[in-house]
DNA sequence: TTTCTCACA
DNA sequence: TGTGAGCA
């Protein structure tokens, strides 16, 4: 790859995460707030999510799917991440 | 053009 | 959770 380098850790604006995730931007910015994700924030505020937010939410997405709610999916990746 | 925050249904 | 308005 000649192109570029990855600068420090690859980081993605929200659309993309949206896309990898399956989570609508409304979810992922809703799952922010409830502390299941802490993407870093850019010059112009925007989120800029990492490889590690990404797979989080993959989680998150993953503990929605099986019916457990915000307050139980913290509990579980806060006693177990 | 895209994302952000805030407020409403 | 979805949608719209107004802004950077």
């Amino acid at each position: 790859m000649s192109h570029d380098i990855p600068p420090r850790q690859a980081c993605f604006p929200i659309r993309v995460v949206m896309e990898m995730t399956g989570l609508t931007a409304r979810q992922i910015r809703y799952y922010e707030e409830q502390g299941l994700v802490k993407p870093d924030r850019n010059e112009g505020n925007q989120r800029m999510f990492s490889l590690f937010d990404i797979e989080r939410l993959n989680t998150v997405k993953a503990y929605i799917e099986k019916g457990i709610n915000i307050a139980g999916i913290k509990a579980i990746m806060s006693s177990d991440g």
